[in-house]
DNA sequence: GCATTCCGTAAGTCTAGACTTACCGTTCGT
DNA sequence: ACGAACGGTAAGTCTAGACTTACGGAATGC
């Protein structure tokens, strides 16, 4: 499961929005949230595989947090899709002023 | 529907990278993407109502591209999270070395 | 040892949404 | 005027996954 597939569930962004900053027991998630225990678990589990949170045992408890790493992943590849997004735009600004097509057709071949 | 809920889907962030420093019509998407045609414009209108791309006509061709606010929004807010986030991360390693609940139970009235 | 708390997982339900084909309106070239 | 290209939308299919209840193992307190 894709880090960016797992964001796209609204009650999995909520239990990112709960943990920001602190740590919290499964329990306590579900307390926060209209949804049951185990569709949190299930969510939680969903979290873990894509790196976005960590958990640690404290006897039947299991506490929860953002994972910093994978968040920070989350940003960068943002970051990078966005310069690239804006650089391109100013060439397509270009390109029309220009009348061309040559600069568009190069740009589809780097795409491949 | 949310920009996070758009972007949860792997066809929809396929599409924006496709439009990540250019311009495409709907056809050029669509004979880049593994769906069909109507796919692809269902993707695009979700894609627009969550102002992440943008179109202009010209004759009958609808010419798409990302909507740069948009994605600056999705990253800002994401940034706003990642700060967020790692802040209070340093608290809680504070607070869990003096062994006090009192700014975790303040945190939580914070939340709400 | 027993009762309670905690939580992962199994199993079942059900629907949102991602996909398709079909239709049709708009634009443009001849 | 007609045919072709383009693309939005309707309607239908189907399944992934978000939800639930139930179960049972692990930890802890008495």
């Amino acid at each position: 499961m894709d880090a960016w597939d797992a964001i796209g569930d609204p009650t999995r962004r909520a239990i990112m929005a709960c943990l920001a900053g602190k740590e919290l027991a499964v329990g306590e998630l579900a307390d926060e949230l209209p949804v049951s225990r185990p569709a949190v678990s299930q969510h939680l589990k969903v979290l873990k595989n894509a790196d976005l949170v960590a958990e640690r045992t404290v006897g039947t408890r299991r506490i929860y947090r953002l994972n910093p790493a994978g968040v920070a992943a989350l940003r960068d590849q943002l970051e990078t899709f966005w310069s690239r997004a804006l650089t391109g735009y100013q060439d397509v600004a270009e390109d029309r002023a220009g009348q061309t097509t040559n600069s568009r057709a190069d740009r589809l071949e780097e795409e491949e």
